[in-house]
DNA sequence: TACATGCGGGTTTTT
DNA sequence: CCCGCATGTA
């Protein structure tokens, strides 16, 4: 123990097993065995059925063993049955790990746990009950961001607006923006509706929704805004939402933003027979202006009565049983739209609210812990934890400063193989970045030294292309308006269908109102194209057409697999000679096999959208590197966290967009980071960093100023020669590095050279891909290939070439050699710049 | 119509 | 540095 036990929370110290009530009945016939084990914070939370509960759960102290035996708990009191109870997670993983838990808790009766899920999946699961009341259909598609930004640019095209200056990215954000706030298109104020594109913002926005009426369809946003609409509109529905859901759950209530918000308190009133309006619920208030003011929390503080105006329980209908759990600590979703006052406003919206806080941590070391309680506490506007725990001190947090990010992926993988010697598992570790473009440099690293990883997050499956197509052609099978899957397969794979067949095939729809799938059918009858494009387009609608009937006939994996092979999709890819294309036909089988869990081609495509993140097999023993926000809810026995440098970490754009906000969401960020360890929490920092392909000298972070000096070691970099090592570690150390020009000349590049040539046995080591990218212009595949080349012959002898040599290159033509390490040469040539190439690829002139 | 080449611009986190 | 986009060419 570091951290003095400090009781923050006085009036649980003297908690007692309330007499009567639920909680005394379930403790009558001794206790049941799911409750055993509990500590007495925890099993309050577990037995406070009644009322509105928050759960301030800190990193590590047992909330998802809460939220589950609060559910195991209702249910074998007979409060409710599993239909009865909401309960909501953020993440796909989440209500993946509570369905596995409950099952193990409960035995196998998971199954009937309808209404577990993410926000968004419920969300569209109502919608779809009630598709016709909001203008939709049940078989609805939804949209992901893509297809989101290509709709909003023929929004754009159609309106003569120039993307370049108004990019449909920046509207989709806004968009999304307002969607997280609950606004329709009519609520959108006015000052923000025209920020974008000379006053056209919020005519785009209504046109939009318009668009995605008539194609069938919803974004991500509308599953939760349009449901919102739906029980605005129609309080019958609502009301019958209300008396299904006797208890509700919320996890992670930190990362709700104000629509999740607005959705669970219309489903957290007890349902009304009288109410047939529910004024109030616009909220415009907290519409503050983001941009320019310092935070967002300066425009809304507790005690402001904006966001109760209408909508508080009357005193006729107490508010239902709802447990939100969360940690205003661990809010970093903010940029999403998260509210952190949702949680710090909690008793205020949900009045006569029990408060339960959570402290004791089980996971982490005194060291770490409290290195990680020492960061937050800088953060003001908390609602104040201590955690704590019975563990030994540990290891202290390590900090190691390495020249730069090269060299820290070299630290951190000599780091894991000394680990990995000592017995440690692999599945154990894991690298945990701010930004992603971090990770390759490790993926680099860890393939040269042969250490298995597993990246995690990275692009989901289904935003892979080829999944997006295979989709976009079954998509068109379950819903011919579907134009955005239309169009997106209509020439893939090529058959002679290009742009000007697409334009008029728009044409024709447009003067009709009709898709262009049913465009198509009557374009083929005339002949306004050419005969090719025609009896191409022909045959395309006929497979269509046939599909759209095998479908009964047909399971819908055999369904998948017919598509797949009669469009000449599957074909295109065999076809294709680059590298990829095997992983690409690998994936479209394991998509089909995927569609084997699903009903029916309905159900698959209700679901790909929303839950098909794929989490690798994780049986293999290997590293795991991801992005700090994935990793949120994980824990393993040694982190580490590479990056803490300014403006890297803490993120440059937080600081710019958000301020002071901004700040305390990425120092939340660090101290999620560093309460992911067990044991080991290692942190990095480099000096100097490549961003946008030249080099920059950065300083350490100040979360690292901010860590407690008792739990903290300062340690060399074992990658090389006690560099950032030191304990005066800070902006001055490293001001005067001398400067550089190219990037071959960089400190950077000369250290690491050095590090090369004293490092011995050791292969060669990344550094030389962007040199293997200079030798051809080829894509793909030919740098790897050359890389092999560059680092099997760099153990070799030296070049017998010398500096000043004039040399001739096939590719770049003549130039000097400037500099020679082994038989890698760096070349300035008189067109082409400084290079660096093999001296096999040059000849003395 | 399909492909190649050159240009400018943007780069955090994700349901 | 990598991407998408526009332009020009087979």
């Amino acid at each position: 123990m570091t951290e003095p036990n400090k009781r923050a929370n006085p009036d649980l110290s003297g908690y007692q097993p309330a007499a009567g009530g639920i909680a005394a009945r379930a403790r009558a016939s001794a206790a049941p065995a799911y409750l055993s084990g509990l500590n007495p914070e925890q099993r309050e939370a577990v037995e406070t059925l009644d009322g509105p509960v928050l759960v301030l759960a800190g990193a590590g102290t047992g909330k998802t063993r809460v939220l589950t035996t609060r559910i195991a708990h209702i249910l074998s009191t007979g409060r409710a049955r599993p239909a009865e109870i909401l309960s909501v997670t953020f993440t796909n993983k989440a209500a993946r790990e509570m369905k596995l838990r409950l099952g193990q808790m409960l035995g196998q009766a998971v199954e009937g746990m309808p209404w577990l899920g993410t926000f968004h999946s419920i969300g569209g699961r109502i919608l779809r009950y009630h598709a016709e009341l909001v203008q939709l259909t049940s078989n609805f598609t939804v949209l992901d961001t893509d297809d989101q930004i290509r709709l909003l640019k023929q929004l754009l095209a159609a309106d003569n607006i120039d993307d370049k200056r108004w990019p449909a990215r920046m509207l989709a954000g806004l968009i999304d923006g307002w969607k997280n706030r609950g606004l329709t298109p009519s609520q959108v104020p006015a000052g923000e509706a025209a920020s974008f594109g000379n006053g056209r913002g919020g005519k785009l926005y209504a046109a939009y929704q318009e668009r995605l009426k008539v194609l069938n369809a919803a974004d991500f946003g509308d599953l939760l805004l349009e449901n919102i609409r739906l029980f605005r509109e129609h309080p019958d529905v609502l009301r019958q939402y209300q008396s299904r859901f006797k208890f509700i759950l919320v996890d992670e209530y930190q990362d709700t933003n104000v629509a999740q918000y607005l959705w669970l308190r219309l489903l957290s009133q007890a349902p009304s027979s009288s109410s047939s309006s529910l004024p109030g619920l616009t909220r415009q208030s907290i519409i503050s202006q983001e941009d320019g003011s310092p935070g967002r929390d300066a425009s809304r503080r507790p005690g402001d009565d904006d966001r109760t105006s209408g909508d508080v329980a009357a005193p006729s209908s107490p508010p239902k049983n709802i447990c939100c759990v969360g940690d205003d600590d661990q809010s970093i979703y903010g940029w999403r739209g998260a509210e952190v006052d949702n949680i710090l406003r909690f008793d205020h919206d949900f009045p006569g609210a029990k408060v339960i806080r959570l402290e004791r941590n089980y996971r982490s070391t005194g060291h770490i812990l409290a290195a990680a309680s020492h960061l937050i506490a800088h953060n003001e506007g908390r609602l104040g934890k201590t955690l704590r725990t019975e563990d030994v001190d540990g290891e202290m947090v390590t900090v190691t400063g390495a020249w730069d990010s090269e060299e820290e992926a070299r630290g951190i993988g000599e780091e894991i193989e000394q680990l990995q010697r000592q017995g440690h598992k692999l599945n154990e570790i894991a690298i945990l970045v701010r930004a992603s473009f971090q990770m390759r440099e490790f993926e680099d690293r860890f393939v040269t030294l042969g250490l298995p990883y597993r990246v995690i997050g990275g692009p989901r499956f289904y935003e892979r292309a080829e999944i997006r197509d295979a989709l976009a052609y079954l998509r068109v099978i379950n819903s011919p308006a579907d134009d955005l899957a239309f169009e997106r397969i209509v020439n893939v794979p090529k058959r002679g269908l290009g742009d000007a067949t697409v334009q008029l095939l728009h044409d024709h729809a447009r003067k009709r109102r009709i898709p262009l799938f049913e465009a198509s059918r009557l374009v083929v009858e005339t002949d306004e194209l050419k005969p090719k494009a025609r009896s191409s387009l022909r045959g395309l609608i006929e497979n269509f057409e046939r599909w759209q009937v095998q479908r009964n006939a047909l399971s819908h994996t055999e369904l998948a697999e017919i598509v797949l092979d009669e469009s000449g999709y599957t074909e295109m890819w065999q076809k294709d000679r680059s590298a990829d294309a095997a992983g690409r036909l690998e994936n479209l089988k394991e998509l089909v096999r995927s569609m084997e869990e699903f009903e029916n081609l309905q159900g698959f495509l209700e679901h790909i959208s929303l839950v098909m993140d794929r989490d690798g097999a994780a049986d293999e023993d290997a590293v795991s590197v991801m992005t700090l926000h994935s990793a949120k809810g994980l824990e393993f026995e040694t982190v580490f966290l590479p990056g803490w440098e300014e403006g890297l970490f803490p993120h440059q754009r937080a600081l710019d967009d958000q301020g002071r906000a901004g700040l305390e969401e990425e120092r939340r960020l660090a101290h999620v980071g560093i309460t992911r360890a067990r044991r080991r929490a290692k942190l990095y920092f480099a000096t100097n960093r490549r961003i946008h392909g030249t080099w920059n000298t950065t300083i350490p972070s100040r979360f690292l100023d901010e860590l407690p000096q008792a739990n903290v070691e300062i340690t060399e970099s074992k990658g090389g020669s006690g560099w950032g090592g030191m304990s005066g570690y800070g902006p001055s150390r490293f001001d005067n590095v001398e400067s550089f020009g190219s990037s071959y000349s960089t400190p950077g590049w000369q250290r690491a050279q050095a590090q090369r040539k004293n490092g011995g046995g050791r292969s060669g080591g990344g550094g030389f891909s962007e040199s293997g990218a200079s030798y051809s212009s080829s894509p793909r595949r030919a740098p790897f290939t050359i890389e092999g080349e560059l680092v099997a012959k760099s153990t070799g002898t030296d070049s017998d070439f010398t500096v000043s040599d004039r040399v001739f290159h096939q590719k770049f033509g003549y130039g000097q050699v400037t500099k020679i390490d082994g038989n890698k040469l760096t070349i300035a040539f008189d067109k082409a710049g400084e290079k660096k190439v093999v001296d096999s690829f040059v000849q003395r002139v």
